[in-house]
RNA sequence: GGUCCGGUAGCUCAGCUGGAUAGAGCAACAGCCUUCUAAGCUGUGGGUCUCGGGUUCGAAUCCCGACCGGAUCACCA
């Protein structure tokens, strides 16, 4: 709720003890902005008091009204009443007051702490801003990014600038799992096929040339499988008994055995894959603070299980094996410790909260990860609060749904795959075609500079049209369709921005004392926008929502385009005039600005 | 089968803490550039908000029940 639904509502709450002899309460003052067909600025919902006041909804209204015209102190200029809705129009003076005071903020929409609705259990214990984890990405190192990374890589860096915004301090982190049989099979088909190919020799980037034997492996491996069941094995026997993937187990024992050739031949892989990796990121625009390694956490991990086991917290089986009981919680048992004393995921998920924990004052840890592991999240919440991590009951599973393919899934192995550089580099080519067309409003930029516009509004495009899907929803693909450039998307945000940088350039220095005490209703329209953004980054933060930040975005800068095809802004003869709307687009500007840094949206000065 | 999530225009999606005649974009059609960037603006057509009950002044929104789709319930990650 902002100042001026709080001062209607005090208001409002007024009226009706006066009229009607009734204390309303919080939950009966219903605000919401006065749809564009009628007159005003913000409606109160009068049904609510009809029962007490035994009046028709549009005479309980009226009556309002007239009593907020003579008490509201010229807050409110006029008002009309349509059945059970009192739509109030706001004086021009309280909106450029808030126009004046949304310039003089320099980090307007940011937050100091965190909302009372987020504030973790260790309220009031630390010093300054809460911290707050957020782990994201999380690759495997045996094939590169794909477009269901993409998603998971923009989502979780959003939501770090998100919260960031909303006063928290956030530890962007990224768990990389280089170790297990996926990367030994990579592994295993470079020896046997790979002829010592390396980056430099091939010129490939290196997570893609690993990626290369991850499917070579799987092509190999399903020709051994073929060929034993045409000597009359059956499918399970065949899978379990093909010689690579012997071979690829037995790489696994080498490399948990410390086996210096397996661990050097392993080590000089990875190194390719994370140089591969760090290109994309770099281009992707997002980052960490802090790199885990499972290679180092997984150990960890057995070893907080085998105190919980000591504590009596886990238990073990005749086998060897170590299992939790969730029974209690409505869950199942969940193995730990394998019988012949192996870490599987959740060991290795225990081990790395354990280091996290040592590293940070961890207030709220939040795991960006699919859908699909929501049981292993919760679970994990169990297993954490049981070991005596305070995060552990509250951690958050920010889950988000699938990207899906007009044909399905995105399957790794079978190579339907959308690649994370393939796409970008699409983008950012798709970009320049268009910006071509363009020639007349970007003569005279260099290369350079024709590079960079073509590389912001290519990657804004693909981040705004990931991020503005509901995360919790599955969302469609398709690459044979192009991403827009048109409408709802990055670069119409995009275009408004560079549109007022392009006027403000041109104008002379802002004057906010100098600014027109009247307003147009576009302007009126635009400045009640402006006002919204703050709410708005508290609702993305609090839901942990991106596609808030896009919505609103989106109807700032529609509501601007408006405001620049009806009024003329450095032709207007009104020097009055022609400053508040310079002030205006200005702070439109830094809005929109601030709501795309929150997405990793970069704006151009011109496009 | 148990649990969780989703179903809104031809397509992709908003709206979901109950409020006025359910909104955008794309696609289709018709207009607007001698004037601050036409990646823009304006208009037309397009809907059984999956279905059936219930709650109430009022339901796309909340509750119950179907149906459809997805995820998950591994000594996988």
């Amino acid at each position: 709720m902002n100042s001026l639904e709080q001062q209607i509502s005090t208001l409002a709450k007024a009226a009706v003890k006066a009229l009607y002899g009734v204390e309303a309460d919080d939950g009966q003052i219903q605000l919401q902005k006065t749809r564009p067909e009628f007159e005003g600025n913000i409606t109160l919902v009068v049904f609510p008091f009809v029962k007490m006041a035994r009046k028709a909804p549009a005479q309980v209204a009226a009556e309002i009204g007239e009593w907020l015209m003579a008490n509201g102190e010229e807050l409110i200029a006029k008002y009309n009443a349509v059945q059970g809705f009192l739509n109030l129009s706001i004086s021009d003076a309280f909106w450029i007051d808030q126009l004046k005071a949304i310039d003089a903020d320099e980090h307007y929409g940011h937050f100091e702490q965190p909302s009372e609705k987020a504030l973790p259990f260790r309220k009031g214990e630390g010093v300054g801003s809460p911290l707050m984890m957020v782990e994201y990405s999380s690759p495997n190192t045996n094939k590169p990014l794909h477009l269901g990374h993409v998603r998971n890589n923009l989502l979780g860096y959003s939501i770090a600038q998100i919260q960031e915004a909303n006063g928290w301090k956030v530890v962007k982190t990224n768990i990389v799992n280089d170790r297990g049989i996926h990367i030994c099979k990579s592994m295993l088909a470079w020896l046997k096929f790979g002829n010592g190919e390396t980056p430099e020799s091939s010129g490939k980037k290196g997570d893609h040339l690993i990626g290369d034997y991850y499917v070579r492996f799987d092509k190999e491996y399903k020709a051994q499988i073929a060929e034993l069941m045409a000597a009359g094995k059956d499918e399970e026997t065949a899978k379990r008994e093909a010689p690579l993937m012997l071979e690829a187990q037995e790489m696994l024992r080498k490399w948990e055995a410390n086996d210096p050739e397996v661990r050097a031949l392993w080590a000089r892989m990875n190194e390719w894959v994370y140089a591969g990796f760090d290109e994309t990121y770099r281009r992707m625009g997002v980052s960490f603070d802090k790199i885990y390694y499972e290679s180092n956490t997984y150990l960890e991990g057995k070893s907080e299980v085998e105190k919980g086991l000591a504590s009596g917290v886990f238990y073990r089986r005749e086998d060897g094996s170590v299992w939790a009981d969730l029974t209690q919680d409505g869950l199942d048992e969940k193995l730990l410790l394998r019988s012949d004393g192996t870490s599987v995921y959740m060991t290795q998920d225990i081990g790395t909260a354990k280091l996290r924990f040592q590293d940070y004052p961890i207030d709220k840890m939040v795991y960006v990860v699919g859908n699909e592991q929501e049981y292993h999240f919760k679970v994990l919440s169990i297993l954490l609060d049981r070991l005596g991590f305070p995060f552990g009951k509250e951690l958050v599973h920010f889950s988000y749904g699938m990207v899906e393919l007009p044909n399905g899934k995105m399957k790794s192995r079978e190579g339907t795959v959308v690649d994370a550089d393939d796409l970008m580099d699409k983008m950012v080519e798709d970009a320049r075609e268009i910006s071509k067309d363009k020639v007349n409003t970007l003569q005279g930029i260099t290369a350079e500079e024709a590079d960079e516009i073509a590389r912001k509004v290519g990657l804004g495009a693909l981040k705004y049209f990931i991020l503005k899907v509901d995360p919790r929803k599955n969302m469609l693909f398709n690459p044979a369709e192009s991403i827009d450039f048109n409408g709802n998307t990055g670069p119409f945000i995009q275009y408004t921005y560079a549109r007022i940088r392009s006027v403000l350039r041109k104008a002379e220095s802002l004057q906010p004392s100098a600014v027109s005490s009247q307003l147009d209703p576009k302007e009126l329209n635009l400045i009640q926008r402006l006002c919204e953004y703050p709410s708005i980054v508290r609702t993305a933060g609090d839901d942990f929502s991106p596609a808030v930040i896009c919505n609103y975005a989106y109807a700032l800068a529609c509501d601007f385009n408006s405001f620049y095809h009806d009024l003329s802004i450095l032709n207007e003869s009104d020097t009055q005039k022609k400053a508040l709307r310079l002030l205006l687009s200005a702070n439109v500007a830094k809005v929109l600005c601030s709501a795309m840094a929150l997405l990793g949206i970069e704006m151009p000065e011109r496009m």
